[in-house]
DNA sequence: AGACGATATTGACGCACATCTATGTGTCGT
DNA sequence: ACGACACATAGATGTGCGTCAATATCGTCT
């Protein structure tokens, strides 16, 4: 970004990926299965997080697994996300640098 | 965001910082500034590189200055716009690590 | 098979936001 | 002082999104 200018593609792109990161929920999602032991959180701990429905947490995890920022691993019963080092990576790269 | 589960405080501030860059156009507008002569640009620079009104342009520029992520210096007629490197930084920073 | 628990999907609602037109505020020539 | 130009602000409008209640889907256990 700082080299040279960002075509309108290349700017749709990347906004998409910060979109979903721009939530102060999705934050503190992303956080929680980061922190979480084994680097992997189940739905039930992370709708426990919070003062929101079980639907609402859903839809933010669906949000950003849709964008490549977390992995889906369902075993049983229960959903086990976790964060994508590399997606997260890439977009630091591009802000700062 | 790592290490430990982000507040919900913290969430708020970062998520702040997160929607006013998480926009195409003002993505672009950063770029711009950044990779211009100087490490500055005026605003009929930017309002040029888009089809947009410039009201619109005004207002992208705001949100940005707002956050601190824009620096504002009005030097007679023009007004010019530089990047802050260390906001830039520390968003990276706490994306990645 | 039927019941129960975990997660996802749907549809609706209210609010935030990107954009525009119109107008305001400065600053520089003439 | 006046006109022209650069930029900002105000108000209006349509769209997007976060949230919820209700419902669906899927796996497990008896």
């Amino acid at each position: 970004m700082t080299r040279e200018p960002l075509s309108a593609d290349q700017a749709d792109q990347i906004s998409t990926l910060l979109k979903a990161l721009a939530d102060p929920v999705r934050l503190r999602l992303m956080s929680l299965v980061l922190s979480h032991v084994g680097g992997e959180a189940c739905v039930c701990d992370l709708t426990d997080a919070f003062e929101l429905s079980q639907p609402t947490i859903s839809h933010h995890l669906k949000v950003l697994h849709d964008v490549g920022l977390l992995e889906r691993d369902k075993r049983g019963v229960w959903v086990y996300y976790r964060a994508r080092q590399d997606a997260l990576n890439s977009i630091a790269s591009l802000i700062s640098l």
